[in-house]
DNA sequence: ATGGTTGACGATCAA
């Protein structure tokens, strides 16, 4: 089972960058963020022609998550638990193909210290909540996406020059760490020690380019589902294409004789 | 140069 997660920074701008990758990558589930539109605005006909499931949580301008799945999405629930005054479409979770998933858009926070600051910090403490509820049910589970939190020097073209910024905090990266330390495994550093892989790099400055760029998104795996973990990476090409997204694809993949078994 | 670029929307806000 082949798991990528993808922030498309608004699917509608990205529909034919999306089909081309769904079409050449071919996963079997994937994560979106940043699909900045209404669920009745997306576009549902042309990502089911390709033989997807969807369930979606949108929002006009901002923010917005979707699950594309060829098997069913089941159990579907569109809001992180904990703050029910929460109106952002943050989180989309589903169970599919005997694998629970989620769809995950972490606030970015802005600056250090802002209002913006603090929702991400709560909502990274909420996201711990909720993580430890669904490690109670001992199931496989894949928490992907766009975390907005860089883990460790090695994930940062200058760790230097990031210090202390946004993205990269000590309390954001300790935020995000909690999540390991109760049990979830980052899929990529699981299998690689690589440092200076990235997953976004900034329009501002010509970041591609230069590849300044930074390791914010990620696939975080239940232990159930790390006992599957047989492969993950980075799939830059997107990134490289005209008018691309400034995230590219993050990927996994869950044995398929344990991932049958699981179903 | 308190900078740079992109998307949604239609003046700025968010990233």
């Amino acid at each position: 089972m082949l798991i990528a997660s993808w922030n498309v920074n608004s699917v509608k701008a990205r529909l034919d960058h999306l089909l081309r990758w769904l079409g050449e990558a071919a996963p079997d589930v994937a994560l979106l963020q940043e699909t900045k539109c209404l669920e009745a605005a997306f576009p549902r006909e042309a990502v089911e022609d390709l033989g997807y499931n969807i369930a979606v949580a949108g929002q006009k301008t901002y923010n917005g998550v979707a699950i594309l799945s060829k098997r069913p999405l089941e159990d579907v629930i569109t809001a992180l638990p904990g703050d029910p005054g929460d109106d952002q479409a943050r989180y989309v979770e589903a169970v599919t193909g005997g694998v629970r998933v989620a769809s995950v858009y972490v606030p970015n926070g802005q600056s250090v210290g802002s209002d913006k600051y603090a929702y991400k910090l709560a909502f990274l403490e909420r996201l711990n909540a909720h993580a430890q509820t669904l490690l109670d049910l001992e199931e496989p589970f894949v928490l992907g996406g766009d975390y907005n939190v860089i883990p460790d020097p090695g994930d940062v073209w200058d760790p230097a020059s990031w210090e202390g910024g946004i993205l990269y905090t000590l309390a954001e990266r300790a935020g995000y760490r909690r999540l390991l330390n109760l049990g979830l495994t980052d899929a990529f550093r699981a299998l690689s020690g690589e440092i200076g892989r990235y997953t976004w790099w900034d329009y501002r400055g010509g970041g591609w380019t230069k590849d300044h760029g930074c390791r914010i998104d990620h696939l975080l795996l239940s232990p159930q589902a790390a006992d599957m973990l047989a492969e993950s990476g980075i799939d830059k090409t997107p990134r490289g294409w005209e008018k691309a997204s400034d995230h590219t694809p993050v990927w996994c993949r869950l044995a398929a004789e344990d991932a049958a078994r699981a179903a």
